[in-house]
DNA sequence: CGGAGTCTTGAAATATGTCAACTCCCGTGG
DNA sequence: CCACGGGAGTTGACATATTTCAAGACTCCG
């Protein structure tokens, strides 16, 4: 891990400024901020926290992609979460996770200490209110994987990670579709999040590239050249979904 | 459903007064609360809400169960959450959910209109910091529960759900275990919670009576004979947890 | 007493896990 | 520059936990 002290992107020209913590901020509240902020960098594969640590800040990922994940006495590890640019780590009144936080990627991440972070929150109700807000979706999509978890097929856990992929890189505002998209994550990381085993992945993931679902260039770049398929195979509503 | 405008409990005598969304509140707090409370109750297996309904009251569950669930086109389903007296249902900010609620057992609810209750979240901070809490305890749990639905055994899932229960069970006060406890759920339902499917629930329970670690008198109602069996079972960290 | 919902139990089917060998990269160091 | 080594991915054969299908038993309640 390292302190950047140096590279302080101003709050007004962050890449993740609108969706963030800080989304519903004025220009006010962003300078409060920028005062309190620091920029961390992790490389890949470094933990960021571990369950039980004591939380000393909490921060919002600027770069990279990270895990949260749960690890079992024997081994058997589930990711519980998977953190893209503008996640936050860290809940406002606790001082302590239960599960780890680990770099994926190099990951940068812009950090508060936690204590004048919450002192904070007292203040500004637009940061509190966001807060909440990232709480809520984080409560949705952990019950939606819940689902998948629970009752999809190998096939349908594997169409719906994909197809989510689809979902959240074009949030950022990219086009529709038939783009190149990169897995952000090994298959054995994908299986952890998906409750499979590597294998399984490997074999679904073989199977949708030989039916012409996906179209691989290099072995984490890849293409969805099917779309309703895709969203066909992920058993959820049966409508075309958001198609073309 | 029924609106029950006369059995109108006073808050301070509430059962679950200090636990519920209000646990926070003080005297005049309450005394607001008071003005805009009224109770509905509904009957076992009763609608309580749908997936995609808009949410026109939000409610704290006095007495019952209730369960929140998701369903596939093709008809499996899973229980992402398991409602006991003093959850909470709704959320601030939101005005749909998107699973469905159902109550399990007769059901009382102590409810809130959406709007003023949402106005009073903001002048009240007990209320509001309360529900954060709540959220991210929902969320916890949600979390623990993809550990179970993705790598635990139909063994390990049983235990878990059984002693999870003894836990929820003493939360209120009672007594440390050897006490008789209640199934909440038929079969099916705890596997539709467990992501299996009736027959195995049934085996396993079996398998736990006859090894001598639960004990039925009734077809609902049992004892946990061997606390640190069950434990074990459960697959979570081997420390003998809160034994005698 | 009947009947429906719930639970139990068995036998057979199957999706996924397990084990194991092999390939393909890609970066490192000689 | 090549050889090496290790991580990542592929593929096959086999094992097995859990599901599926099916029949029957129990229990509560009208």
């Amino acid at each position: 891990m390292t302190i950047d002290l140096l590279s302080r992107t101003k709050c007004s020209e962050c890449p993740i400024r609108h969706r963030a913590v800080c989304a519903h901020c004025s220009g006010d509240e962003l300078d409060v901020l920028e005062q309190l902020k620091s920029y961390k960098t992790f490389k890949a594969g470094d933990p960021i926290l571990w369950r039980g640590d004591t939380l000393t800040f909490v921060a919002s990922l600027v770069q990279g992609v990270a895990t949260l994940g749960k690890t079992m006495e024997d081994g058997r590890t589930q990711m519980v979460g998977l953190l893209l640019p503008s996640d936050f780590i860290g809940r406002p009144g606790r001082s302590q996770i239960d599960f780890d936080v680990v770099a994926v990627t190099d990951v940068t991440l812009c950090c508060f200490q936690r204590k004048p972070f919450e002192a904070l929150i007292a203040s500004t109700p637009h940061v509190a209110q966001r807060l909440v807000e990232m709480a809520l979706d984080e409560l949705d999509v952990a019950r939606e994987w819940m689902l998948l978890l629970g009752r999809k097929t190998a096939r349908e856990k594997i169409a719906t990670f994909i197809h989510m992929l689809v979902q959240r890189q074009h949030l950022g505002g990219a086009e529709i579709a038939q783009q190149a998209l990169v897995l952000p994550l090994t298959q054995e990381q994908i299986a952890n999040y998906l409750g499979l085993t590597l294998e399984t992945v490997s074999r679904q993931l073989g199977a949708m590239k030989k039916e012409g679902i996906l179209q691989f260039s290099d072995r984490r770049r890849f293409e969805v050249v099917d779309f309703p398929a895709l969203h066909l195979a992920t058993g959820d509503d049966s409508d075309g979904g958001m198609l073309v």
